[in-house]
DNA sequence: CCGCTGTGAGACATGAATGTCTCACATGGT
DNA sequence: ACCATGTGAGACATTCATGTCTCACAGCGG
C-alpha cells in the first residue's frame, strides 16, 4: 500500500549509489554530480532526489565512512588479546573502507569552519584507547601519545590506498604494509615480535 | 634603466606571496584567490598580474614545494653515515616545507589526468634511494620497499601537520613524532636504536 | 615638477557546476 | 486496461570563482 517498500523498479537503491560515488571520488575528489551520478548509472536528476546536493551527498558518505569504521572497530574486537593484534585486525577489517576513508580524511580538512560529525570523535577515542591499552601493557612505547598514533593510522592508511590507486603497490600487500610500518616501523630491530604470516 | 630591480614600491614580491598563499592553501585548499591575495596583503588584480591564475599559482607553489624538498634533501646529506640518521636529519630540514608538502601531497591525488612535475620523480627517487641503502646495510628491514618508505615519509609528515593544525598535538613533537614512528614504529622493542636527545 | 610604473578598487563578462523544473516513458500493481 | 510511481533527458535559472579590463592613485626617478 502506501507503505513503500523497495521494489526491483527501484533500482536506485542509495547504497549503491553511495558505493559508487565513494569509488569515484576516492579517486577524483572533485568529481562532478554528473560524473558521480554516471559512475551510479542513473541521471544526475535521479542522483539529485536522493540528495539534496553536494553537500548532503558527502554528508550521506561521511555516515557511511563512520559506519563502515564502526563496524570494522566491532569487528576487530579491540579489546581482546594483545594490543599489536588488534591493531592488525583493525586493518585487515578496514581495509575495503579505506579508500572511501582516505576520502574523508582529506575532505575533513577542509571542514574547518563547521563542527564536524561526532561520529569521528568517537571512532578516534576507541583507536586512542587501544593505544592506550597497548602503551599501558608494556607492547607500546610511551613516547608517541595515542592520538598522534590514531592519526597516523588513517595517514598511513590513506598513503596505502594513493599508493595501490598509482599503481606503485600490490593490494596484496596493502595490509602488510601498513600494518607493520605502523607497528614496527623501518628499522630492523634485533628482537622483533612474531610476525603473522 | 628598463632593467627592473625590486623596489621599496613594489611590495610584491613573489617569494612573500608564494609563502602567503602555501600558508593559506595548507589550511584551506579550496580557498578563493580573493582570499589568497588578501592572506599575501595585496589585491586581487596585483595577485593575477603575478600568477595568471589559479593553475598558475598552484604550479608556482609545485615548484617551490619541489625546490624546498630538494633543499631539504641536500641539507640532510643523505649519503653520509647511518641512514637512520640521515632520515632524522631529512625530517628535520623537511619540516619548514612540511605543510606546504601536505597540501601539494594531497593536490597531487588529483593532477589524474596531466603528467606531474618531474622533480617529484627526482625526489622521490632520492629518497626511495636512502632506504635502499638502509636495507642494504642491514639498518631497515627489507619486506617494506623503498617506494612505501617514501609515500609513508609523505604521508606521516601530511598527518603530523594536520594534527598539529586541529591543535591535537604541539609542534615541539613534530620532528619526534614523524621520525619515531616512521623508523621505530609504535612497538616497545626489546632492543632500541639509540635515540638522539 | 612631471612622467613612469605598479598598485588597489571595482565593474564586467565568462564558464562551470549546481539546483530546479517539466515532460515523456517504462514498469509494477490493482 | 489503467493508474501510480520512479526514472531519464533536457531546458532553464542561479550562483560563484575566475579572468579581463579600466581608472584613479601613490611613490620614485629624471
Amino acid at each position: 500500500m502506501s507503505h513503500m517498500v523497495y521494489s526491483r523498479l527501484m533500482a536506485v537503491d542509495r547504497d549503491h549509489v553511495l558505493r559508487s560515488a565513494a569509488a569515484l571520488l576516492t579517486r577524483r575528489s572533485t568529481a562532478t554530480m554528473d560524473e558521480v551520478a554516471k559512475s551510479a548509472g542513473i541521471s544526475r536528476a535521479t542522483l539529485h532526489r536522493h540528495f539534496a546536493g553536494r553537500d548532503a551527498l558527502v554528508r550521506a558518505l561521511e555516515s557511511l565512512g563512520i559506519e563502515e569504521c564502526e563496524k570494522a572497530l566491532d569487528a576487530a574486537r579491540l579489546d581482546e588479546g594483545p594490543a599489536s593484534d588488534a591493531v592488525r585486525r583493525l586493518v585487515r577489517e578496514a581495509e575495503p573502507a579505506a579508500g572511501l576513508l582516505a576520502f574523508l580524511y582529506t575532505e575533513n580538512q577542509l571542514f574547518e569552519g563547521e563542527e564536524q560529525h561526532d561520529g569521528w570523535a568517537r571512532i578516534d577515542a576507541r583507536i586512542s584507547a587501544l593505544f592506550r591499552r597497548g602503551q599501558q601493557s608494556g607492547e607500546f612505547r610511551i613516547d608517541l601519545t595515542p592520538v598522534w598514533l590514531t592519526e597516523a593510522l588513517f595517514g598511513l592508511l590513506a598513503s596505502a590506498v594513493w599508493l595501490l590507486q598509482s599503481g606503485k603497490g600490490a593490494p596484496k600487500d596493502f595490509h602488510h604494509m601498513t600494518v607493520e610500518l605502523l607497528l614496527g616501523g623501518a628499522l630492523r630491530h634485533s628482537v622483533r615480535p612474531i610476525e603473522e604470516s
